[in-house]
DNA sequence: AGAGACGATTGGAACGTTCCAATCTAAAGA
DNA sequence: TCTTTAGATTGGAACGTTCCAATCGTCTCT
C-alpha cells in the first residue's frame, strides 16, 4: 500500500498489455501534440487494452505535468454571494450557473474559489493554477487590477475594470426598456440607477435610459434617475400628477423592490405604475405581478467569457479588445401591459 | 521558456534560498506528518525567504504526489439543474452555495463536474481525484449505485439511496407544519407531496403528515394526500365544505404552484386558504403572499456532509451510520395567520 | 566517558503524466 | 539498389511536491 492514487492502472500497465511505449499510449489518449500520429491498428489496440483493465487517465498527474487544468476559477462577489437579501443573491448564481454551462460545453472544469473576504487570498487563486478566472461583477478596483496582475487569464462578466470585459448591451437594454414604456403612453419614466462609484453597468445602463428619453422626446425633469429605494419612495409619493408613471430599474432585484415601495404606497401595478426590470432572473418570475425585464442573455455572456478566457491562455489574444456585447433579448412577461 | 507552469518559484529555490534542504521546506509547508517538527530559528528562516521570493506552493503538484485534491465534486441532479422552469433550480443552487460555504470553512475546494446526461460520464468523477463526493437529491438509484461503487467517499443530501445521507428531519417539519395549521384551526388540511417512486425526502414528509394528522386528531377522509398539481387544481375547485382550507407542499416551488392555482381559482390566501411550503428558500421569500415554510437547515445539513465525507476520506467512518438528521427549524413569514 | 534516546534535518525515490529528441520502418524517388 | 523522406514509435527527462528511511547532533542517564 503506497501512496494517494490507490493502486490504479496506470498508462504504463497500458502500454504493456497492449505490447507498445507508454509514450504510444499516451499518444492515443493526449490529443496528439503538433503532427505525431498513431496508426490505426496501434490506436484499436492501446484502445482494447486500455478498457480491458479500466484504464482511467489521472487527470491530476497530467494537469501537473502539462500545467493545464482544464478548470475555470469563478470568483463571485462579496455582495452578490453574502448578500444580506437573499433575493440579491440570485443574480450570481444565475452567474455561476451561466458559466457552469458554457464550461461543460467548451469541456472544461469548474471550481469555486474562497470567498475573497481578505486580501491575502488573492494568492490562493493562483496556487490552484487554473487556466484562468472569470470575474464576475467585482467591485473593487483595486482586487481586480491584483488579480490581473497575477497573469492569470482572466475575464470579466457583467461589469469590471480591466481590458477583458464582457457584458450585454446595457444601453441598448435601457433603450428597449425606456421604448416598451413609451409605445405603452408613459411620459414620465423614473430609473431607479445602480450603485454609483464606477459601476460599469449601472452607468451604462443609466446612460441608456436617458439618451433613450431624448429619443423619444421625453421631458427630461419629468424623468427622474433615482439612487436609493427612499428616493423611489419619495417620487411614487409625489401627488398623481407629478408622480411618475413608470419605473425603470437597474436589475430585476431592485424592481422587485419597486413593487414593495409601490405596495405600500397603495398603487396597483401595472395599474398605476408600470415597472421594467433587468436581467430576466428567476426574480422576474417569482414577483407578483411577474415582471417585464430586460434579458441579459447570461448565456451568450458566459459562452464569450470562455471563448476569450481560452483564447487568452493559448496566447492568441482576440483581435476584438474588450469584446462586443451579445445582443440584448427583450423578454414580454406576465404583466399586461 | 520550458512546461506549463512557467518558471515559478519552488521549493527547491526557497531551500537554496534558507539554506536548508528541501525537505526542512517541505515540513515547514505542510502539515508535518506524524511527529516531524521544526526548531524555530529554522522555520523563522525557512518562511522569510519563501516571502522574499514570494513562494506559493504548487497545489496541482501536492494534490498528484499526496494523492489529495483537497477538493470536493457536487453533484446536481439534472431535473434541478436543467428544470424547465427556473424557480425549481432554486434548491439546486441553494445546496450548491450551502456546500461552498460548509467546504470553505473546512479549507476544501468544490469542483463542479459534468453533468451527468449519460452514463459513461460517471467515470469522469473519479479522474478527477476528488476526495470526496456530494450528491444532492439524485433520483436514479443505479446511478447512486454506481458512483458509490468507484470507491469515491460520497455522501447524499437531502434525498438518497445509499448508506451515507444526510437529511432534514422531513417528519419532524411535516409535524411542524401540521401544527401550525391545527392551530390556525384548519380541520381539512391537504398534502401537496413530492414525486412517487422511493424519493425519500418526499416519502418521509408524507408519512410525517399522515402521523401528525392522526396526533391532531384530524379525519383522515379530509385530508388528502395530493399528487399533482392537476389532483390540487381538483381539490381547490371542490364546494366550500369540502375543499381542504390548508395545503402543506412537499417544497416552497410546489407551494408556489398552489398559489398559482388558488389565484386562478378566486382563492385568497390567506383569507380563504392556508399554505405552507418546505425549505424557506428564496422561492418563499418571492411570491406574494410571502410563503409559511419549514426551514430545511440547510447550512446544518452542508456541514454534516462534508464532516463525514472528510471522516470517510479518512478512514475513520463515523460510529453514526445513516447520521442523523439535524434540526428543523420551522419559520413564520409574512401570511398573517 | 560511553550508550541510548530523541529531535532535527536530509537525500532520494516515488507519483503518472507530457514533451522532446532520437530511432526505427517502410515507401517513394533516383 | 541506395538514398531520401515522412510517418510511427520509443526512451528518458522533466514537472514540484510528499513521504520514508537514514543520518547527524545534542542531551540525558548511567
Amino acid at each position: 500500500m503506497q501512496r494517494g492514487s490507490g493502486n490504479r492502472v496506470t498508462i504504463l500497465d497500458v502500454a504493456r498489455a497492449a505490447g507498445v511505449s507508454k509514450s504510444t499510449v499516451a499518444n492515443v489518449f493526449s490529443g496528439l501534440p503538433g503532427g505525431v500520429t498513431v496508426q490505426e491498428e496501434t490506436r484499436r489496440r492501446v484502445l482494447e487494452a486500455a478498457q480491458r483493465l479500466d484504464y482511467r487517465k489521472n487527470a491530476v498527474a497530467a494537469a501537473f505535468s502539462s500545467g493545464r487544468t482544464h478548470t475555470i476559477g469563478v470568483l463571485l462577489p462579496q455582495h452578490h454571494v453574502l448578500a444580506t437579501s437573499r433575493v440579491y443573491r440570485t443574480y450570481g448564481q444565475d452567474v455561476f450557473v451561466a458559466v457552469f454551462d458554457a464550461a461543460c460545453r467548451a469541456n472544461l472544469r469548474v471550481t469555486s474559489l474562497p470567498n475573497l473576504d481578505r486580501e491575502p487570498r488573492v494568492a490562493d487563486l493562483t496556487d490552484r493554477r487554473v487556466d484562468g478566472l472569470i470575474l464576475a461583477s467585482l467591485r473593487d478596483p483595486d482586487l481586480v487590477r491584483a488579480i490581473y496582475a497575477t497573469g492569470t487569464p482572466c475575464v470579466e462578466i457583467g461589469s469590471g475594470f480591466g481590458p477583458h470585459l464582457i457584458h450585454p448591451d446595457n444601453e441598448g437594454g435601457a433603450a428597449l426598456a425606456v421604448a416598451h414604456l413609451a409605445g405603452l403612453g408613459h411620459r414620465r419614466i423614473a430609473h431607479f440607477r445602480g450603485p454609483r462609484g464606477g459601476f460599469y453597468a449601472a452607468d451604462r445602463r443609466a446612460e441608456g435610459f436617458g439618451s433613450a428619453c431624448r429619443t423619444h422626446g421625453l421631458d427630461p425633469g419629468r424623468c427622474p434617475v433615482l439612487d436609493t429605494p427612499g428616493d423611489v419612495a419619495e417620487a411614487l409619493g409625489l401627488p398623481r400628477g407629478d408622480r411618475p408613471t413608470a419605473v425603470f430599474a437597474f436589475n430585476d432585484c431592485q424592481a422587485s423592490d419597486v413593487l414593495d415601495i409601490a405596495e405600500e404606497r397603495g398603487l396597483r401595478v401595472p395599474g398605476d405604475l408600470s415597472v421594467v426590470g433587468f436581467d430576466n432572473s428567476v426574480v422576474s418570475e417569482l414577483t407578483r405581478p411577474r415582471l417585464t425585464t430586460i434579458d441579459n442573455a447570461l448565456g451568450a455572456q458566459a459562452d464569450a467569457a470562455i471563448a476569450l478566457l481560452l483564447s487568452l491562455r493559448d496566447g492568441s489574444e482576440l483581435p476584438e479588445p474588450p469584446a462586443p456585447a451579445p445582443v440584448c433579448v427583450p423578454t414580454h412577461l406576465v404583466p399586461r401591459h
